[in-house]
DNA sequence: CCAAGGCCTGAATG
DNA sequence: ACATTCAGGCCTT
């Protein structure tokens, strides 16, 4: 019998969900928001504000929800071999300002170019005798200039993150909404804010919004798919246009179900490890 | 609706 | 050494 209560922290850390994180001694400590995180290995959290969220999804009930994406034997292997894998319920602005740089990048440079914006914009803070820098509010950002942004190394994206910022702020984005509505809905409007694509709403729905059917098809997920699952989802070109995204994306929530972004979760896990990438 | 090209940047490749 | 390619996309034409 498997226990589902499990948790494994560097696993899930480790699978390209969140950029700053780092470990020491048995702890794992982290960015999110206005808050840092301690956390322990059994996923005990200590937090900076001493308000505590359910960063690790406790509540959501892990025995159901990964039998219902159990469909064959790739998943299945996947979900033993990494089971304690969990999709963290990130932060919604730190997500938001993330992903919008991690397109056409990599984990490593995502990582510096956050760094240096916390550290540029962020409030600087000691937790447990460490310094930390809080990632910036939506308001920082929404009034820094874009070359000050750019410095950061983020390059072209330095007006997105400075739109995006202005839309948070100005509430034309508004998360709490965003958390309680449908899936489609807020697709839709993550996807009027500008460096927001497909890919990029689907991580951010997924991964600081509740959106479990969220199923973020990146190039990877589309390698992953085409060698596991040639016959089920067909795919035919290289790059995606915006219908095959979505017609994918309905093929793929018949087969797993609206939890599908476990199984995106764990099949990415799987095969990264399989070509040893470097994480955190 | 689709295909092609450009885009900051740094690491990898030739 | 130096040029070119490419990386966990998005946007415009």
């Amino acid at each position: 019998m498997q226990d589902f209560s499990k948790i494994n922290l560097d696993n899930t850390i480790n699978s390209g969900q969140v950029f700053l994180w780092q470990k020491e001694e048995k702890y794992w400590f982290g960015v999110n928001g206005q808050n840092i995180l301690k956390i322990n290995e059994f996923g005990k959290i200590k937090s900076y504000s001493n308000q505590k969220p359910d960063y690790l999804r406790n509540q959501d009930n892990l025995e159901i929800i990964l039998k219902s994406i159990s469909k064959d034997k790739i998943i299945n292997s996947a979900i033993t071999k990494y089971l304690g894998l969990r999709i963290l319920r990130q932060d919604p602005f730190q997500c938001l300002i993330s992903f919008i740089i991690s397109s056409n990048s990599n984990i490593q440079k995502i990582k510096i170019c956050l760094e240096k914006i916390c550290k540029t914009f962020g409030e600087k803070i000691f937790f447990e005798n460490k310094e930390f820098y809080l990632f910036p509010e939506p308001k920082t950002l929404a009034f820094a200039s874009i070359n000050e942004i750019k410095k950061c190394g983020v390059g072209y994206r330095a007006k997105f993150i400075s739109e995006a910022s202005k839309m948070v702020y100005y509430k034309k984005i508004n998360f709490e909404y965003l958390k309680n509505c449908e899936y489609s809905e807020a697709k839709e409007l993550m996807s009027q804010i500008p460096g927001v694509g497909n890919k990029v709403a689907d991580c951010i729905l997924l991964f600081s919004l509740d959106k479990l059917e969220a199923f973020p098809l990146d190039r990877w997920m589309i390698r992953i798919l085409e060698k596991y699952y040639p016959q089920l989802f067909e795919l035919s070109t290289k790059t995606i246009t915006q219908r095959q995204y979505q017609k994918l994306h309905e093929k793929i929530i018949k087969y797993f179900g609206t939890n599908a972004g476990y199984a995106q979760q764990f099949l990415f896990k799987m095969e990264r490890e399989n070509y040893k990438k470097n994480w955190l």
